[in-house]
DNA sequence: GCTTGCTCTGAAATGCGTTTCACACTTTAC
DNA sequence: GTAAAGTGTGAAACGCATTTCAGAGCAAGC
């Protein structure tokens, strides 16, 4: 093992000079470049990152921030973040946080700490004013709308997203459409229940649908809405996975897709070809790769809007 | 900010005492642990995380080995990961490899720069015995059927959970069996050729489907499936998500399930009960949490196996 | 011939918290 | 009343690499 002393006394030479060969700096002769090789070597002697990093002050590490490691729609968004990270060699902390604003806290204390250069929020329950705290610290990310100057941000225009689904509905002869999200305070259920009013005027409560996030939750939605007197005949729902669950359940329960009830997903995740669920199209993956950039810039802030696309199927 | 020494500037102490009550040390008067506490509050005191694990060695972080992060496979064993690691304030560092071994080599080189205690190999690329080396720089927990006395293991016996999916499958009549994996090499799949092999004497070659880890695998699989001379009427799956694609692509084609072609996957994925397949199910969260467990335990190596079962819906 | 401008080096400062050791003083224990 | 045990504290060592600064030596430029 040993440390950098080692090799420099081994090597006759300065730390500074082990330091400057160990990086590949400039300004070494060949003789004590190969002096501290070859010492390096003999010691097997391997870096102390922790020591690096307290040194140059920075980590080459991002904190990501998602509420479930395991859910399709966080998880694609990863995908592109690793992939970007690996490019940049970059390494990457997760914190999976249930939305338990502690531990959100938690993760962006890592900000604090200088355990982290950046974190990309993909994201979150606690309020925007104490996380804009923690952006003197650092690179802070968020995956939602957002315009203001501390924080970078990139993210689909749910409320053009939701709109345009609307229209699809309404060309397609409904005008009753009854919805899921997730949580009725997130920030993308506000933009969709604006577009969602200023089509409709207002919003029939109990056509909203809400703690919809994964396949089993289709499930008990398309319960719910069966069990209603004037079920919407036209759904939108909050991601291909709760579709799923939506629509073999309505099936189950005897109705026809989309004759009984038309449907229109989001993500357009791998599943939702093979069943024919029309879906709107998130570019997941490149947000999170934009996502990433935008964690390890050094740049001003910016806010970037990125594509979503209408996949026509069998639905609707 | 400041630092530590700031601190015992201002609250007229040492670094010691500082120290001591900043990590809740016994042994310091009432006093002087309120002077630290004012000092640190004023001078909006914030840890030098890299500062303490340099001088402590340790990070209290975990790497985590993964081939693709949004897989429900993977993603399912990092949920367990997780949520043991926030349990013991661990936290968590990913590295999402593709298999390529360059990055599997340069996430367990986090262990050598001292960056994570231990390392969590969920599935690898690189030989065994590359990664032992690493062992003696610190906890390396392997998801797969291993016995050496460097590495903890935590795993599905694959050779009896393929068995007994046999066993199932030739108890409903089935005696022509096909199978998919992803990697013929791959270590769970040499176990799953061997349990057929030992109830079949021989492999049929083209029976064997290679490459099938997703969904859209499963779509291409069913194609080729369904051009064989000699289809087989019985198929195991790699995972239910394969299970998906394969089955929805054989009815588009017009083959019925179970009738033409009975299925069993594997997992117990939420995708499986609604389309009614019939799988194996694994434990995989938990297997995430003993994993995480052996990762940070300080006692020797041990290997678990983690039970399977068999859920019978309607796809056999 | 003199001035720039490189190339090459090392001493020393910097980043920062933890922990051991020695020591002084105060309580119990017998 | 004395030894043993516990409490409280600071100096200093330890973990380790990076980077700035100053300076020596040498080559190219005019």
């Amino acid at each position: 093992m040993g440390n950098i002393h080692d090799i420099a006394r081994i090597a006759g030479v300065s730390t500074a000079t082990v330091s400057r060969v160990l990086n590949n700096h400039p300004y070494v002769s060949d003789g004590k470049r190969l002096a501290v090789l070859n010492a390096a070597e003999q010691l097997h002697y391997e870096k102390n990152i922790n020591a690096v990093h307290l040194s140059r002050g920075k980590t080459e590490t991002i904190g990501v921030i998602l509420p479930f490691v395991n859910h399709p729609y966080f998880g694609t968004i990863l995908n592109g973040i690793a992939s970007a990270a690996e490019k940049s060699g970059f390494k990457l902390m997760i914190v999976q946080t249930n939305y338990d604003i502690a531990q959100e806290i938690d993760a962006l204390n890592m900000l604090k700490l200088k355990q982290v250069d950046g974190i990309i929020i993909t994201s979150r329950e606690c309020p925007i004013e104490l996380v804009e705290d923690y952006s003197a610290y650092g690179n802070i990310v968020l995956c939602e709308a957002s315009s203001g100057e501390q924080m970078s941000s990139v993210f689909v225009n749910q409320y053009e997203a939701f709109k345009e689904a609307i229209s699809f509905f309404i060309e397609r002869g409904h005008s009753k459409i009854g919805y899921t999200v997730f949580r009725l305070d997130g920030k993308s259920s506000q933009a969709r229940k604006k577009a969602y009013e200023e089509t409709f005027g207002h919003v029939q409560d109990k056509w909203i649908f809400d703690q919809a996030l994964t396949i089993e939750d289709g499930t008990r939605v398309a319960g719910e809405w069966a069990a209603l007197d004037d079920p919407p005949p036209a759904m939108l729902i909050t991601n291909d996975f709760v579709a799923v669950g939506f629509i073999l359940e309505c099936k189950r329960l005897g109705f026809n897709v989309p004759e009984d009830v038309a449907v229109v997903g989001f993500d357009n995740h791998a599943i939702a070809a093979p069943l024919g669920i029309t879906t709107i199209e998130l570019p997941l993956k490149q947000l999170g790769i934009i996502a990433f950039q935008l964690a390890i810039s050094e740049d001003t802030v910016s806010h970037r809007e990125i594509a979503y696309k209408l996949i026509e199927r069998d639905s609707v």
